[in-house]
DNA sequence: CCGGCCATGTAATGTGTTACATGATTTA
DNA sequence: TAAATCATGTAACACATTACATGGCCGG
């Protein structure tokens, strides 16, 4: 009866230790201020609320619209997401479906892989621009989560720079490789 | 009935793609080349290897042994692997249990997430040296698919150097934390 | 008054891991 | 000959997403 680790009821209790809200709030806060490391949805959401309300970890009270609950963290939620944060981290195996298709990027040809770049630093570019957006924001708000917030913050800013250092540089291998095979002979 | 998109099948056929192996073999070589990206369990190779083969995307031969089987890849599972690898990315959304754990790291104090860094420290040298290993590995064997296995390492190589930079200022980070609310007053 | 957002919830589905079961072969 | 590794496979389980279903509320 090993208890099973409920990383939802981490990144739920979490938030609601920040600030009150609303399923539908919470779904949104994840995705805007965690979603570049985590991301939870509403099929999970809801049920980890009504479980972890049984449980005594929250409390709800009606929120201002008549359909709306608002859940708010209790004493034993605080205590509970402390033993949540301490447990052994169970990481998923990495999948990333860029770094697959790269990989046998020779069935699939240089062209394919640039514009497999292309869509990577579009995607980098703008990551960054949040992330530095929302960096500037925790630092004026000066909350006593900041510290924190602003280290997976960083963390987050140094791997999409990394990317995009790595991006130019995976392009100049591919010109490299597309001069040398294509004008003499090919295949 | 839209096809579902099996990655999986994308790391078989690749892998097979650069020499026959057995499932064994075939999950060892994913975990050892891809493993910083990827992951397959045999719950997975075995059941997709069988798939295959009906399909007549791979052959199996028998090995050197009375048990084993040695997979080949056909002519129609390197096409298939070329349109495989076309396909739109789905990647999972991303969940670090690491940052979770940091985004919240005022509910589990400065020493632990000191530790947290450690561990996350360790990881990145393990992986880094690793990959240099791999990396002179195949510049040294000067495969034809040699140029694009070196872009996904110099990625994984970028990332770890970036985490382990990270890991330096996070600690910064924290000690001044520590030095400002200690000796002060706690709380 | 209609489109879009706020809000909650469930069921179906897919995906993938873990544990189990079995046995051959090599190595110490 | 015992332990480790090679080798294949299945069943149970856990986890999460997606799609669906429903309805209130607000702005143009």
């Amino acid at each position: 009866m090993a208890a099973p680790t409920p990383t939802t009821d981490i990144a739920v209790l979490g938030a609601l230790s920040v600030e009150p809200m609303s399923g539908y709030e919470l779904r949104n806060a994840i995705q805007d201020v965690l979603g570049h490391f985590w991301s939870e949805s509403f099929g999970q959401i809801y049920p980890a609320l009504n479980r972890l309300r049984e449980q005594g970890l929250v409390d709800a009270r009606p929120g201002e619209r008549a359909s709306s609950s608002v859940f708010e963290i209790t004493a034993q939620g605080r205590a509970r997401l402390s033993e949540l944060l301490s447990s052994p981290i169970r990481d998923r195996p990495p999948r990333n479906g860029l770094m697959l298709r790269l990989f046998f990027g020779r069935h699939l040809g240089v062209d394919q892989c640039m514009a497999l770049l292309d869509e990577t630093e579009a995607t980098a570019r703008s990551q960054l621009a949040h992330l530095r957006a929302t960096h500037a924001e925790v630092e004026r708000e000066d909350l006593p989560d900041a510290p924190y917030f602003l280290i997976t913050i960083d963390l987050g800013i140094r791997t999409s720079e990394a990317t995009l250092e790595w991006v130019d540089a995976a392009r100049e291998r591919l010109r490299r490789l597309d001069t040398m095979t294509s004008p003499l002979e090919q295949h």
